[in-house]
DNA sequence: GGATAAAAAGATGCAAAAATCTATTAGTCG
DNA sequence: CGACTAATAGATTTTTGCATCTTTTTATCC
């Protein structure tokens, strides 16, 4: 709602990988089997956010993807930021065209609070924190997220 | 961001309607003209508005497209309603399939707080609201919206 | 070096959303 | 009634987002 579903599988593949091994390399593919994430198409996900530097990326037999920093450092703006862009954040719902503060549209005042909120909870959520939810809601539910490399 | 392109079209086409005429038909083609609304798509939006009851139509000479009620009671809420549809509103944002407050996904407490926040937005806002901001902007722009019919 | 394993690249397919166009229907006006 | 006007319906086209598959590149292991 807020973003696309694109973006949406960015952020579940990253909570899960972090889950997996916050420390070092897990395959696309352990990333998505168990869940419904369509591991292609992740893949390439991925690819982009090795290029926005969230995710580092090693070939051959012990690769795959890591975080490219420590989970407490990714926020969920981050990833956002480098799949749907961030520009409609500063835009105007219903804008004209141009539209700021001094030339506001329709709603400008009234959005600016909510769009606010939205931006304080992607710049304060992190990956960490995300995942740490996630790890909960998997060990109420009795699933482990295999993984075969450790550390790194 | 929080609504599709053609709801952000059927919303801003609704506004200048109402700066307009709020209390007679206007044609589509007036409604667009001076605008960058596609006024092919508008016409057909306005048909889903029509069907919805948030505006009423007449053909023919002297006809156009009428608020079907006062603009004070028309919310924003009712548009995207008719427009998207609101049920992605009480969805999860990167839930997985499942989830409700007994079963949260990562962020489900920390979004409850920004989706309700959106919520009251929408259900507090009314086209009145937003058309005479327009209708405010406009005349800092010193844009003058024409209409043939006066009245109705 | 050869076998294998994984990401990288990009071609392709498919479906939904956005946008346009044509023909029809129902009004108004003289 | 006949000319005209505007919405209605829906067919068609274009664009975009989502998803998959194939080939290439780069690495590891024996």
């Amino acid at each position: 709602m807020i973003y696309s579903t694109t973006c949406s599988y960015a952020i579940r593949a990253m909570c899960r990988l972090t889950v997996m091994n916050p420390d070092g390399y897990v395959r696309v593919q352990e990333v998505c089997e168990g869940s419904d994430l369509p591991a292609y198409f992740v893949a390439k996900i991925f690819r982009d956010l090795v290029r926005a530097e969230l995710l580092v990326s090693a070939k051959g037999r012990g690769g795959g993807f890591a975080l490219a920093r420590p989970a407490q450092k990714i926020r969920l703006y981050d990833i956002v930021e480098a799949i749907d862009g961030v520009r409609q954040y500063s835009q105007c719902v219903v804008g004209l065209a141009k539209c700021d503060d001094k030339q506001p549209c329709p709603q400008h005042e009234q959005f600016k609070a909510v769009r606010q909120r939205i931006l304080n909870y992607l710049t304060q959520t992190t990956l960490d924190q995300m995942s740490e939810a996630l790890a909960k809601k998997l060990n109420l539910l009795g699933v482990t997220l295999a993984c075969t490399v450790e550390g790194n």
